[in-house]
RNA sequence: GCCGGCGUGGCGGAAUUGGUAGACGCAGCGGAUUCAAAAUCCGCCGCUGGAAACAGUGUGUCGGUUCGAGUCCGACCGCCGGCACCA
């Protein structure tokens, strides 16, 4: 075989091999266990970044070693191609926005080719597909005759100036980030999927699939379900019959009833806008709450206010009246849009009512009956009621049920379970998504479009601007004649993203959305992606498939088995400070890094120039921070194994991942070194017949560090999916390999078996040397379809162990014992040890505890 | 602000169920090979003291549980992800 490892004439003749021989088309056969391994599909931005690379590397070692396994696998690849970048690059550039992205999907595909990633590209699709999102649509359809789709008033940022509508990352500060206008909050109608009927089910069902625990309590969390009291105030002074005539709230928190000193409602309630009519300056307030932006997180961070309405509320039980504040936190759309206030038991009520001078009632106690201190914050913890009339002694639980039933016998509430989840607003005001199936007709009818009304192809001729969709200036696109006209609103990209998976069981077939061969994949046995996506993604796609179920396409209640998530790929980012305040950012490649004599960062220079820059820390790549490495330039440089090695190798992948180019070089250097050491066995002759019963010391040593290793590895990569690991204890294995220059018959034997473990054990992450070097061991069959090699437990047989011995947790001592040693004589042994004695000398030992093959600890005094 | 994480040598990380802290790799230092260099190979490598044996100390900070804590519990500090129209 070839001496020199040459990664680039290595890969292209692997993947030429793989191409030739389809060997990543997956073929349904009921016979086989299947393994449907999927990487959350890219957006295509461009061109590949870091985390891409890693994501589909991750995907792509456990794919493969399912297939030596055994399992019939799946892992197709496509593209979430709907969203605003092509948009934006449509309004910077000029080019369409199809063009863009399909430009933009050829570069990529190219590129996770040469990852040499084992994808069964005759699947392959992409979201903009008039084939894909045609059943989108009729499944929309579906939904709408099913009455799980409604229309309902929306909030939404208004630019004022370019009359667009923002997301929430182009509101920056309250303002539109191209215009610069201060953002308004607009009301829209809008289309809504009802999520909040499945609320219940995506709870429990958490608790089939195999998540990461923080992702199932993230969901759990966001779902929100709480038992609480629905409860009504009645408003001072209204007729009894009209609409504003009683104001009802829901809390967790019933048992602080009595302590309510403030009702607070939204600026969009009713009684509010009533209130303003008569006063101007409530009027003014009114009009600044509906400016800035709508995220949760802005919301929740801007300052507190709120204003008296001169309404005055009707306490349910001690018939006192209580003012009703417009408050700037409470929102329309949540809830009731009005809320109780206890400000001595809720720290946000609480800092409302000492902004503005009300009254703080406290009713409840700790457990010893001590009033709780009210000046510095709310009282938060359960406790005993005090100042509720009959109720005064009760505990939470007690007050809970026994002020509901009170409430519920004078007609005024009642228990009931609420969720904090919203149902799913799913229409976007942009021109780069699928259309919404729908059409108005000229008395206000609104009707879903009908199978031969369907697929809405996007028109691909367009002009995009900054002024919204191009959709609603194209009478061509909505105007339909006799008065009826088409819905030009477009489906949030979730939409697409929530069923693709799906689709890749059966991407070619023209006359479904799916057929039976999604139940033969699915579920799908590993998702990988991103933690970002720990809610939402994964959440809709959730219920997606809830809704697919109950229409009967599958069969599955979950859509994803297994889940990983990924952390980010990070670098060190180098700037200079610009005269006019800003930065200017370097790539770490144009950058030198000087070190002190122990290695240690001092100072960074800029290549071009030798002048200083400033060393910024380590952040997520970003083109912002300009700290991105480019893969392709790597896989250049090093070939995709390197790559693939030293993404696996630098930490576990659910960890960030910090970009080392002397860590790559580690990684391209232990492969020269894995492809020397086949070379070097192979040139030292034909190893003899493997007779486990007549091997020496060195040899028994070698092989049982062969067993280790394939019995970690296996472990590593199948259950723990800790690469990193894996990796390190092949490397463990090759050193060991390494120091073993034993060529006669049996050595070689020993040798050839813990070569062969070498290669099998990092085909799935280093694909295309293990390929070449299993050839070079003179194999006929590509090692993609050997079987992932069996421990030989008798190898991992010891005559001797090494134990801690520990003085009062202190390692004293270390000891060779016999592997069948009874604990006496192991007590003995580490008692006779001479550091021991030292240290248990002129003390009495209380007590020893043996742990078996681990450690002794005696404990003395 | 709310929800969820993370924090271990100069650096990335390992320690899987409470049991020898620092596997493996990077950087650094010393040596071999070489006319020389690259490449490669061998050795050392948490910190303090010591010639060494060894001793002390050490997993963000403070406190607790335990024979024993990186791991469990409480409080705090710092950083990261998500917050419903970025994907």
């Amino acid at each position: 075989m070839d001496a020199q490892y040459n990664p680039h004439a290595i890969e292209s003749a692997a993947q030429q091999y793989w191409d030739t021989h389809e060997s990543f088309r997956a073929v349904e056969d009921a016979s086989r266990e299947k393994f449907y391994c999927l990487s959350m599909f890219p957006y295509p931005s461009g061109k590949l970044h870091m985390g891409h690379v890693r994501n589909y590397t991750i995907g792509d070692v456990v794919t493969r070693f399912q297939r030596m396994q055994g399992k019939n696998v799946l892992q197709p690849m496509g593209w979430d191609a709907f969203g605003m970048p092509a948009e934006n690059a449509a309004i910077k550039n000029r080019v369409a926005p199809d063009k863009w992205t399909r430009d933009n999907i050829d570069y990529m595909r190219g590129q996770l080719q040469s990852l040499g990633f084992a994808y069964d590209w005759s699947r392959e699709f992409a979201t903009c597909d008039v084939d894909y999102y045609r059943w989108e649509q009729w499944f929309f359809a579906k939904l709408v005759e099913k009455g799980v789709v409604y229309k309902k008033m929306s909030t939404v940022n208004w630019d004022p100036v370019d009359q667009t509508v923002l997301a929430n990352e182009q509101v920056i500060d309250g303002r539109g980030w191209r215009s610069g206008a201060r953002v308004e909050r607009k009301e829209i109608p809008l289309w809504f999927l009802k999520i909040t009927d499945y609320a219940e089910e995506l709870l429990a069902d958490l608790d089939k699939v195999e998540w990461p625990e923080q992702v199932k309590t993230m969901q759990r969390n966001w779902i929100g379900k709480s038992r609480g009291v629905e409860l009504s105030f009645d408003v001072q002074g209204e007729d009894a019959e009209s609409d504003d005539a009683r104001l009802d709230v829901y809390t967790t928190r019933p048992d602080t009833l009595y302590g309510v000193t403030y009702v607070a409602v939204a600026a969009g309630h009713p009684l509010a806008k009533r209130a303003a009519e008569s006063d101007a300056e409530l009027a003014e307030f009114l009009k600044a709450c509906q400016q800035g932006g709508n995220s949760e997180a802005e919301l929740a961070t801007m300052e507190k206010r709120g204003r008296d309405t001169g309404f005055r509320a009707v306490h349910p039980l001690t018939g006192q009246a209580v003012p009703i504040y417009v408050a700037n936190f409470v929102l329309m759309e949540y809830g009731t849009g009005a809320v109780m206030a206890v400000p001595a038991h809720d720290q946000r009520d609480w800092e409302f009512a000492t902004k503005y001078g009300l009254t703080i009632q406290p009713v409840i106690s700790d457990a010893d009956g001590n009033v709780p201190d009210l000046s510095a914050g709310a009282y938060t913890e359960h406790g005993h009621l005090i100042n509720s009339g009959d109720f005064d002694g009760l505990t939470f639980e007690g007050a809970f049920d026994a002020i509901a039933a009170e409430l519920e016998v004078k007609g005024r509430g009642q228990i009931k379970t609420n969720f904090r989840l919203r149902d799913w607003g799913v229409a976007r005001q942009r021109y780069w998504g699928a259309p919404i199936p729908v059409k108005y007709g000229p008395e206000g009818e609104t009707v879903a479009l009908t199978d031969d009304e369907l697929p809405v192809a996007l028109p691909q001729e367009v002009e995009v601007d900054a002024s919204g969709s191009p959709l609603k200036k194209m009478p061509e696109f909505f105007d339909l004649g006799d008065g009826w006209v088409r819905e030009t609103d477009t489906f949030d990209t979730f939409m697409e993203s929530s069923w693709y998976y799906a689709r890749f069981c059966c991407a070619d077939n023209m006359d479904a959305m799916l057929d039976e061969r999604a139940d033969y994949w699915l579920p799908v046995d590993l998702y990988i992606g991103g933690i970002e996506h720990a809610i939402l993604h994964l959440l809709y796609a959730r219920f997606f498939h809830k809704l697919m179920r109950d229409e009967g396409l599958v069969g599955s209640d979950e859509p994803f088995q297994r889940l990983l998530t990924q952390g980010m790929v990070i670098a060190e980012t180098f700037y200079r400070d610009e005269a006019n305040g800003g930065k200017e950012w370097f790539n770490p490649a144009d950058v030198t890094v000087e070190r002190d004599d122990k290695g240690r960062p001092t100072s960074a220079k800029l290549a071009a120039d030798g002048e200083p820059v400033v060393m910024g820390g380590i952040e997520k790549m970003s083109k912002s921070k300009n700290n991105g490495v480019d893969p392709q330039s790597m896989i250049d440089r090093f070939g995709a194994d390197t790559v693939r090695l030293f993404m696996m190798f630098a930490a576990p992948p659910e960890q960030s991942l910090e970009w080392s180019d002397a860590g790559v070089e580690g990684a391209h250097r232990f492969l020269k070194r894995l492809w020397r050491l086949v070379a070097e066995h192979v040139d030292a002759g034909t190893p003899g017949p493997l007779d486990v019963s007549a091997l020496d010391d060195a040899q028994t040593d070698l092989r049982r560090k062969t067993h280790q290793t394939i019995a970690k590895a296996g472990d590593d990569i199948g259950r723990r999916t800790t690469f990193n690991t894996a990796i390190a204890a092949v490397m463990e294995l090759a050193n060991a390999l390494g120091r073993f220059d034993d060529t006669s018959p049996t050595g070689l034997a020993v040798a050839r078996e813990a070569v062969e473990a070498c290669v099998l054990l990092l085909a799935p992450i280093t694909p295309h040397a293990c390929h070449a070097l299993w050839h070079s061991l003179g194999y006929e069959t590509p090692v993609i379809d050997a079987e992932w090699p069996r421990v030989d437990e008798r190898a991992l047989a010891q005559e001797t162990l090494e134990l801690a011995v520990q003085v009062n947790g202190k390692l004293r001592a270390r000891l060779e014992v016999a592997a069948d040693a009874d604990k006496a004589a192991i007590e003995a042994q580490a008692m006779a040890a001479e550091n021991v004695q030292r240290h248990v000398e002129g003390k009495t030992v209380r007590k020893v505890i043996v742990v078996p093959g681990k450690l002794v600890n005696i404990v003395a005094n």
